[in-house]
DNA sequence: CCTGTATTGTCCGGTGGAAC
DNA sequence: GTTCCACCGGACAATACAGG
């Protein structure tokens, strides 16, 4: 029978560990189809023996969340569905992508059902690998792109049996070029040995879908480029000081590349880009075009589910929108401030981990308080937030005196908070709710009260911060550009808008997209020679 | 993150042809 | 006959990459 028109059992697992002991099955999503005509796709969550639970990383990757768990079938259950299946495939092969982890699974759940792998395997990643021998990815998102099939998100079980249909689909075609017609030749072909292998001949590199000339002819100035799979959907977007420089670099090399980034540039067939005026203004247009097209391969600068937070006066309260009552920030939602109002609790293990992300032995972590406190508030029994806050500015404004001398140490400062900002949200963001494995860290009581220190300096920075982030929305900044002087002016945070100066509340009306664009702003500025002026105020 | 595997890289002794 | 060295294959280690 002709491979275009052969059936095939199309199968995937979704798992809690990597293999048979220590893993267990969790869905199965079956289908049978041919190249020519994709079938119905099937899948069941599979009740979890005794002794296995779901894994924060797994709930991550695959959606797949407890609650999930309930309307699991029993294997005997699965078991008949399976035979089913088998029966309208005509006992045809099972057609898996990197068929030897599903094998694995598979075997021990036949086995434990007192029998034999009905059908043998046939994996697609091996053809592909054989047919696209110098594609950046080969996992199942990686090809699926690189043959050209849009962009989405694949997780759970239906959604890689559909996509390796797809794969197959297009491999079938390519088989038929290359002479393999049928299930014999097609084994055949893939017992073959890899090749002579010549010696000292080229290096290999990746191939991409890019036109070379394309991307070769961009021109060296600033801008924003956009990745682009075949059917159109944005994959990315950067900003660049040589758009040529920038985007040829993803075309580079080939070893020690970050495989997130392989596996999107396996999928981009066409580039676009925005030429801007200045490496400023691409900053900006970057910030804004990832909001408004949410490209699946970026990660910061994403609005997700990121919001303002504004303080009352006594940072006794938080509310999402700016008002009298809530008139400081804006702040995000894990920042240094947040850190200063954990610290008002009772001292004790919890308020360690929560002010410092850190399990920290109970009486270490009191005695390093009481170090701290004596240090800065020995009047004060119970300081409150503002006073905290306050203290922390002040040792601010000494560290920048101090800074005169050493210049470093203030930036160094901006750096670690900026640091210790991304890594709460990303832990925040990851909620894999992961009971981690909790070793006492092992400090000493001067190195948490140091600990606590950087703690009420970080939320002088994130108060000063909103200050000068609210200084930017009705700014103007001007520079000397290639063609005499320019000028960027902002109202109400938008750029180049026409609009009446906001109210005393200016970031009522504003969210995060404006929050990251005077971000942007902010570290542009820091980057180059720019002069800021309020805006309407005269040089 | 982690785990399993396949591929690639490296080191080694052995071989055989060319030069003396 | 001896020496040199390019080249090969085998054994083992390192690395790359798929999966959840």
């Amino acid at each position: 029978m002709s491979l275009l028109k052969q059936k095939f059992l199309f199968l995937d697992c979704q798992t809690t560990g990597m293999r048979p002991p220590t893993g267990a099955l969790l869905e199965l999503g079956w289908g049978v189809a041919s190249a020519e005509e994709q079938g119905a796709v099937m899948s069941r969550i599979v009740k979890l023996p005794e002794g296995h639970w779901l894994p924060g990383k797994v709930k991550e990757i695959t959606g797949i969340r407890e609650s999930m768990l309930e309307e699991g079938v029993a294997e005997e259950e699965l078991l008949g569905l399976l035979d089913i299946a088998c029966v309208s495939s005509e006992a045809a092969p099972a057609l898996v992508h990197y068929a030897q982890f599903e094998r694995a699974f598979l075997d021990d759940f036949f086995v434990r059902q007192g029998r034999e792998l009905p059908f043998p395997f046939i994996c697609t990643y091996r053809i592909a690998r054989k047919l696209y021998p110098n594609v950046p990815s080969r996992n199942i998102r990686g090809i699926l792109g690189y043959l050209g099939f849009p962009f989405r998100e694949i997780k759970r079980a239906e959604a890689h049996v559909r996509a390796t249909m797809e794969v197959w689909s297009e491999l079938a075609k390519e088989l038929a070029v290359l002479g393999i017609h049928d299930l014999a030749a097609l084994n055949a072909w893939l017992e073959e040995k890899p090749k002579p292998k010549k010696k000292g001949a080229a290096p290999v590199k990746f191939e991409y879908r890019v036109d070379r000339m394309k991307r070769l002819e961009l021109p060296p100035r600033p801008g924003v480029y956009r990745m682009i799979s075949k059917s159109g959907d944005i994959l990315y977007v950067g900003k660049a000081t040589s758009l040529k420089d920038r985007v040829n670099s993803y075309f580079r090399g080939k070893k020690g590349r970050d495989p997130k980034k392989l596996e999107m540039m396996a999928q981009v067939w066409d580039l676009e880009v925005t030429e801007c005026g200045s490496p400023l203004e691409a900053a900006l247009l970057e910030t804004d075009e990832i909001k408004r097209l949410d490209p699946p391969y970026n990660i910061s600068l994403k609005a997700g589910r990121r919001e303002l937070h504004f303080y009352n006066r006594d940072f006794t309260a938080t509310s999402a929108e700016q008002s009298a009552e809530f008139c400081q920030g804006p702040h995000r939602s894990s920042n240094g401030i947040e850190q200063v109002r954990q610290l008002l609790g009772e001292v004790n293990e919890a308020q360690a981990k929560r002010v410092l992300y850190e399990p920290i032995a109970e009486e270490t972590y009191a005695s390093g308080y009481a170090l701290f406190a004596a240090k800065n508030f020995p009047e004060l029994a119970a300081p409150t937030a503002r006073q905290l806050i306050a203290l922390g500015m002040h040792s601010l404004r000494r560290l920048k005196k101090a800074a005169e001398v050493e210049e470093e140490a203030v930036e160094e400062l901006m750096e670690e908070e900026a640091a210790a900002t991304e890594e709460a949200e990303a832990a925040e963001a990851a909620e894999s709710a992961e009971p981690l494995e909790e070793l006492a860290v092992d400090l000493s009581p001067e190195e948490v009260a140091e600990k606590l220190d950087r703690v009420l300096l970080r939320a002088a920075l994130d108060y000063r911060r909103a200050k000068g982030l609210t200084r930017m929305l009705n700014a103007e900044v001007r520079w000397q550009g290639a063609e005499g002087e320019r000028v960027l002016r902002f109202r109400n945070g938008k750029m180049n808008a026409d609009e009446p100066d906001g109210s005393e509340f200016p970031w009522r009306a504003l969210g995060i997209q404006d929050y990251d664009r005077m971000s942007v702003l902010i570290s542009e500025v820091q980057k180059g020679d720019y002069r800021v002026e309020r805006y309407g105020g005269r040089a």
